[in-house]
DNA sequence: ATGCAATGGTAACCTAGGCAACGGTTCGCT
DNA sequence: AGCGAACCGTTGCCTAGGTTACCATTGCAT
């Protein structure tokens, strides 16, 4: 195997397994009415209850009005409550309601689950291992991210024209 | 950190790790005039020229439907062709043209570029590593699928009516 | 204080994917 | 031979996300 394909061999193997945890996970929440984009949502706003929806947007990488949409279809659910915030008129802040907790907790068990059964065939200093190294290819990726929003920022700089 | 978040924690990165590497191989072959679910296509074709629209539709977990449009727009831009297959009139095989080659080439190495970067703080004992342990996951992962679909299948056999 | 750029959220339009139904073709069974 | 099941690809309908333009609100600079 040439080197230039085990690197993309590597590549396919992270983006297959992903997909592949992905989707289990997918069709095992289905069973209890979710659907990824709410559980994406669902279990952001248990980490970070009280996120702005332009927050909540960047983080799960979708556009405002996107989110927007999302959270219209989430809080028809009573899933979720927009609050004004006190101090700017113009942001939602959003928070979970009971209901969803209940929601997220069983989302939660179903995760767990499914992963002990991925990593089923990895020893216990492997998974550690495996996570160590995932945090600094997310590390690398991260900085390589901020990189170009810098340089594309610069590059805009220069222009004094609009 | 409790066990159960610990293995959240495995699965929430090797999502992130994913993710970023899809947008960010994204973000650089829109120069390229690519989107998405065009270079998986080419991508997949190039491995395996002559597939079927079918074969093409469950490999990429996307309907038939779906394949079909994504073909109609790749074949009206000249990256690939439908020819019928000579044994069985209901088949369309398909072949990337030479246009789409030099296509793939070019995302070949954005490919093998990307993953370069990305595994940078990785030592090539480490990304032997992790290839194999992602090897595994990904036997297990389809271990599972496999299994679901056979109870799915037996499920519905004992059952003689309509 | 007062323009004025920047920010948060929304509405309108377009594209893309899932789902269900359909016509055409092949295969298996009798 | 022929009849029904299974399979391949396409079409129409619905939902969801991206893009753009817009309004309201805020913060800043003068």
């Amino acid at each position: 195997m040439p080197p230039e394909d085990g690197r993309r061999y590597i590549g396919f193997l992270i983006a297959d397994v992903a997909r592949m945890m992905r989707s289990a996970f997918d069709r095992r929440v289905r069973r209890i009415g979710l659907t990824r984009s709410q559980w994406l949502v669902l279990s952001l706003l248990h980490r970070r209850p009280g996120v702005s929806q332009s927050e909540l947007a960047e983080m799960l990488e979708v556009e405002r009005a996107t989110a927007g949409r999302m959270i219209d279809r989430l809080e028809r659910k009573h899933w979720l409550v927009r609050r004004p915030d006190r101090e700017d008129r113009r942001i939602n802040r959003l928070y979970l309601t009971e209901d969803a907790k209940g929601v997220q907790a069983e989302m939660g068990r179903i995760a767990a689950e499914l992963l002990d059964d991925a990593m089923a065939s990895l020893a216990e200093g492997e998974r550690e291992a495996l996570a160590e190294m995932m945090e600094r290819m997310k590390a690398q990726l991260q900085s390589m991210g901020q990189r170009r929003a810098a340089l594309a920022e610069a590059g805009s700089q220069p222009g004094v024209a609009p």
